[in-house]
DNA sequence: AGCATGCCTG
DNA sequence: CAGGCATGCT
């Protein structure tokens, strides 16, 4: 039994040579409970030798605890010991012996001596010299599992993470921060990465993670790392191997260590367990989850592992039902059970807390699952061949979890590493119907098919009203739609049937598939009748087939007909809502409104590029209907286009709608978090608990965010077409009255994802892709990294020369031209504030004007506003034009505070976001910029710079240019600051001796760097705070009006094509315009160090006056000439510099 | 707790 | 660029 805690340590030494101990128990008795069934028996000697070695593990030790770990690392004699044990089996892993051998190892040991892992008496093998050969240092090897204190008394907690390990953590880091550590105990930043999980445990989590099963492996101090460990990767694999510790207190121990994350209880108690079940019930999600786990390990892991996830996923849909059945009762218990727990876990994060919350809150069938769970594991055990009882229940259990919609346990809002947000609760309706009742599935079979006939009556009434209620229809047909393409071909995952412990399973499902195999044939006709009768018939078939059926396949298969009845009733209504649509088109061929409709289609599609992951994956029939209905607020009104009767109840739907209609990889998903957040009261869903799947709409439920709004340059760019569209559903989805076409929704299947979900309203069909994806932008600058440079202006644009200005002043409302390209701005200057959207959910559409309607305060700051022009002189918005302000501001400051950042901003009234917005910006700026750095100044060093003193940045420096790009990109600075220059040559050659020093694999090295850096801040020109440079920005830029090309900046021809880089230059003046057209950019490097010089041949002018290269003293006045008080912008009245600002310092 | 800052990520 | 989180300070 202690040979387990060995064999767990051989696990270590294999896949993780340190920081790993904890739960080798566990990874031990699992292997050898596999040993036991398999053929792996022969083990090494020499190896077994060394496991065999004396212990001082006392008999009784099983039911202790490992005891205070730290005693045992503090031993050091035994750690030695320890370390030549490792070695030896390392040396074996080496030859070539992989797992099985070490399993076996493991296995063997275990059952011949029961001996722990305290290698007291030394290996036989060479122990020593290997240790000195693979240099393993103490804390390259695992300590002791199992101190030689025998006294220790047993331990239902984890050690003090203070002692060693916490010591041991720092150590670590404490090289870095020698100084820090001395000036003040102060807690080193450890920052793994964000999401990670923050307690005193994190620096263990920093570590890489192993994969496969060593995972589990932790030291005893650390075991904590299971959380990383597990979160990062095992989900499965961990399951997998785990099994009953030998040694009941540890995992009392461990269980409360790894709290409801990991699943190392045993389901079945052992003799002594007694003493820990009071941690194990507090672990009480563990308890099934190790069971399962046992389970699969004695029926073999693979299928099991699939079968195991299905249950677990099941019963987290299950628990989720439950929680909304039982609100109150599992708010109560998720709150004050697991925050620990649920603290560590990311990765997991909604798995875990859902687990926990079920098991908190479970209700008699739930408790009445999970002791069948355990019963049948129990069971299990024995002769497993022998009791079909067990199996069948497992079966039963199985079955039921087939049924539940989708195996993928995905993430709540799709966040993967980002903290969770904890689960909505909307999340369980949908399975909800399903899922309880299947639980009690077993007891009473007829529910099904009272719910079927439910179903199925309803699905019949919808049906017959099809002919009335076209949105209604509409919203059914997608609905259903939606998940049948994935449905009826796998109802289950095909892994599942592949157990061999599965036999009744398989049938069910062999039986199920066969099932949806006649009715998709049947659909097949009936989809032409598309009548009810034939519906009702082929319901009433289904249902006998059902009745038939025995007890046991009746909950499966009742999920196979509810999902079969879905998939062809969805069938159904979208041909007939098709037939609506049609009809509709027919009768929106208004000009006025079809020009609209236009406009908001190229909208709409822009949108939809500019975040072409989803849009490509979205069918492009699912959403045909949606949007048209949805909205697309004309402008003027209500959505009334069109003259017949439905057109009304379709508006008052669309409130239903959202809930309703959730694309699965929906069009909206980020687009109307307003909504969804309304869904929830709002909806009546006709369906209500009916849906057997729902949860690919939950994103959609999650709490609507307050959702900021990337400012970016004024150009307009696809991104922030979409962008702007996103808060303006309407705008989004636009019109698609052809949505069943020329393709019929119903016969294509999943619909390769289109980009154009959106058909043309008007006559057109299918309209071609209006504009490529990618044009060149008004800024044509060959900047790869540039996306988002635009697409739409050339083409909208091309026809229309009329300067900016003219621009602003169109309304918003004006009538769009007829063309196919009309402008788009009408459309983005409809900036609405979210309630205003709400607003027009409620009928109420005339909201366009109000931007940031006094109402929304919160939404101020950070409300999107579409105009980039801030007319308003004290709006709290800030454009893409005070970006770029901002940007070239950077040019003078890198450290501005937020009060004098503030001051350069008059137009804008601010408030904590936006002010947050601001400061973020300069934050992202110096993130560049710093980038940049430390890029060029790694370049330096492998171009064999020497000397930081080489490193010389003139203006036609590469960086300088690369600088200039991106916060300069227009030449609204017509000569990029001296100082600045200075600045980046500082920054270069700290980062340059930082790096030669080597003080980059310090960490937070380039804090001092930064200190250096804010130093040399230099007041901002006085003109930026007049309200006309920010006009002048605008009126200069004009980029989104041009066709391609740089704008002709006046500033530019003005001086007659000369670089505006040209203060100190020795090289021939160069047109910078120019030369971010022509790919030719001055050639003189960057870097005019001995070699870099060379780059030039000529003396690059280093117009900078070597500065010593104190990192204490810089010299803060630039020592430098110091540019001409140059007015940067074009001919405009030139605003004398004043020294009247102060210097900035963040620090 | 609230805020400021920095890091990481999308 | 913005969101989110970790950290540190008050």
């Amino acid at each position: 039994m202690h040979a387990d805690t060995f064999g767990f340590k051989t696990t270590v030494l294999r896949e993780r040579p340190r920081d790993i101990e904890g739960c080798g128990w566990a990874f031990g008795r699992c292997v050898r409970h596999r040993l036991a069934t398999s053929d792996h028996q022969t083990h090494t000697i020499d190896i077994q030798g060394a496991c065999r070695t004396p212990t001082h593990h006392p008999p009784h030790r099983p039911s202790t605890p490992p005891p205070s770990l730290s005693c045992g690392i503090h031993d050091s004699s035994v750690s030695e010991q320890y370390v030549c044990t490792e070695l030896v089996l390392h040396r074996v892993i080496e030859e070539g012996r992989k797992r099985c051998f070490l399993m076996s190892l493991i296995g063997d040991s275990g059952k011949g001596h029961g001996e722990g892992p305290h290698v007291t008496g030394g290996a036989p093998d060479e122990p020593s010299s290997l240790v000195g050969g693979l240099r393993l240092g103490p804390r390259d090897v695992a300590p002791p599992y199992w101190p030689p204190l025998p006294l220790a008394p047993p331990s239902m907690h984890p050690p003090p993470m203070g002692t060693h390990h916490a010591a041991m953590a720092h150590e670590e880091e404490s090289d870095c921060f020698g100084e820090k550590l001395l000036k003040k105990p102060k807690r080193i930043r450890t920052r793994v990465d964000a999401g990670e999980p923050r307690n005193a445990y994190s620096a263990f989590s920093s570590l890489p993670n192993l994969c496969g099963v060593s995972v589990n492996a932790v030291r005893p101090g650390s075991a904590p790392n299971l959380f990383s460990a597990s979160q990062s990767f095992c989900g499965l694999p961990f399951v997998n191997y785990f099994n009953p510790p030998p040694t009941v207190g540890s995992r009392g121990m461990l269980s409360e260590l790894f709290g409801a994350h990991t699943k190392p209880v045993a389901p079945i108690p052992p003799e002594d367990t007694v003493s820990t079940m009071g941690v194990l019930d507090k672990v009480t999600s563990s308890s099934v989850h190790s069971a399962d786990a046992v389970n699969s390990v004695i029926r073999g892991p693979e299928p099991d592992n699939v079968l195991l996830r299905e249950i677990l996923q099941g019963r987290k849909r299950d628990l989720l039902t439950m929680e909304e059945l039982e609100a109150a009762r599992s708010l109560h218990n998720n709150n004050n059970s697991y925050k620990g727990a649920t603290d560590t876990v990311e990765a997991s994060n909604d798995e875990t807390t859902t687990t926990t919350g079920r098991d908190e809150s479970v209700t008699a069938e739930d408790g009445r699952c999970e002791s069948e769970v355990e019963e049948t594991l129990s069971q299990a055990n024995s002769p497993r061949a022998d009791s079909p009882e067990p199996r069948k229940r497992l079966e039963n259990i199985v079955s039921v979890i087939h049924s539940s919609p989708t195996p993928n346990a995905t993430p709540v809002n799709g966040c993967k590493k980002r903290k969770l947000y904890l689960p909505q609760q909307h999340e369980t309706r949908p399975s909800y119907d399903s899922q309880t009742e299947e639980g009690e599935g077993a007891a009473e079979p007829d529910n099904k098919t009272r719910r079927l006939e439910e179903e199925e009556e309803q699905s019949e009434g919808r049906v017959a009203e099809a002919g009335e209620e076209g949105g209604l229809q509409i919203d059914l047909s997608v609905r259903r739609r939606t998940p049948d393409p994935q449905r009826p071909p796998s109802p289950k995952p095909p892994t599942s049937t592949s157990s061999d412990s599965n036999d009744a399973s398989s049938y069910l499902l062999d039986y199920a598939q066969r099932l949806i195999r006649n009715q998709e044939a049947r659909l097949q006709r009936e989809n032409d009748l598309k009548n009810t009768t034939d519906l009702s018939e082929k319901l009433q078939l289904l249902r006998n087939i059902s009745m038939g059926s025995q007890v046991t396949d009746l909950e499966g298969l009742a999920d196979v007909l509810k999902t079969e009845i879905t998939a062809s009733l969805a069938v159904i209504i979208d041909t007939i809502v098709n037939k609506y649509v049609q009809q509709r088109k027919l009768l929106t061929k208004q000009a006025e409104v079809a020009a609209e409709q236009l406009n908001r289609d190229i909208a709409s599609q822009l949108m939809e590029r500019s975040r072409s992951p989803r849009s490509q994956k979205m069918p492009d029939r699912m959403p045909p209907q949606m949007p048209r209905v949805n909205g697309i607020p004309n402008p003027h009104g209500p959505l009334n286009l069109s003259p017949y009767p439905g057109s009304e109840n379709a508006l008052n739907l669309n409130h239903l709608r959202p809930p309703l209609y959730k694309p699965p990889h929906g069009f909206f998903h980020g687009n109307m978090p307003p909504m969804g957040g309304m869904i929830p009261t709002g909806q009546t869903s006709p369906y209500g608990g009916l849906e057997p799947e729902q949860d690919e709409a939950l994103p959609l439920v999650v709490t609507p965010k307050k959702k900021r709004h990337k400012v970016t340059d004024s150009r307009l760019t696809p991104r922030t077409v979409g962008r702007l569209l996103e808060d303006f559903p309407r705008y989004g989805p636009l019109p698609s009255m052809g949505g069943g076409g020329p393709n019929s929704p119903r016969n294509s299947p999943p619909p390769p994802p289109l980009h154009h979900p959106h058909q043309r309203p008007t006559s057109f069909p299918q309209p071609p892709p209006l504009l490529p994806v990618s044009l060149p932008t008004s800024v044509a600058i060959p900047n790869p990294s540039l996306h988002d440079t635009g697409l739409l202006y050339p083409n909208y644009y091309g026809h229309r020369s009329s300067p900016p200005m003219d621009r602003r002043e169109e309304s918003p409302a004006g009538p769009p031209p007829p063309h196919p390209h009309p402008l788009l701005h009408p459309a983005l200057l409809a900036a609405t504030s979210p309630d205003s959207f709400s607003r027009f959910l409620h009928g109420g559409d005339h909201d366009r004007a109000s931007d940031c309607s006094p109402a929304d305060t919160h939404y101020d700051g950070v409300q999107p506003t579409i105009s980039f022009y801030a007319a308003e002189p004290h709006s709290s918005t800030l454009t893409p034009m005070h970006l770029r302000k901002a940007k070239l501001m950077f040019f003078f400051v890198r450290y501005p505070s937020s009060s004098v950042l503030k001051t350069y901003f008059p137009d804008i009234k601010f408030n904590k976001n936006n002010t947050a917005q601001l400061v973020k910006w300069f934050s992202n700026f110096r993130e560049f910029y710093y980038i940049q750095m430390e890029k060029y100044a790694r370049q330096a060093i492998s171009e064999g710079t020497k000397s930081a003193d080489e490193v010389v940045v003139n203006m036609d420096a590469e960086i300088i240019r690369a600088l200039n790009l991106h916060y300069n990109r227009n030449n609204h600075l017509e000569q990029i600051p001296e100082h600045f220059r200075y600045v980046v040559e500082q920054t270069l050659r700290e980062f340059f001796k930082a790096i030669q020093e080597q003080k980059d694999q310090e960490q937070s090295w380039k804090k001092a760097i930064y200190k250096v850096i804010a130093r040399l801040d230099e007041p901002v020109p006085e003109y930026f705070k007049s309200p006309t440079f920010l006009e002048q920005l605008e009126t200069l830029s004009g980029a989104p009006y041009l066709v391609s090309g740089p704008p002709p900046s006046p500033h530019t021809l003005a001086t007659g094509g000369s670089s505006p880089y040209c203060l100190h230059r020795t090289s021939p003046v160069r047109a910078p315009v120019r030369a971010y057209e022509s790919p030719i950019w001055p050639q003189v490097h960057a870097l005019a160090g001995p070699t870099a010089g060379g780059g030039g041949g000529a003396p690059v002018l280093a117009a900078t006056p070597t500065v010593q290269e104190d990192v204490a003293g810089p010299p803060a006045p630039a020592p430098f000439p110091k540019p001409p008080p140059l007015p940067p912008l074009t001919t405009r009245r030139q605003y004398p510099k004043s020294q009247t600002l102060a210097h900035n310092h963040l620090c």
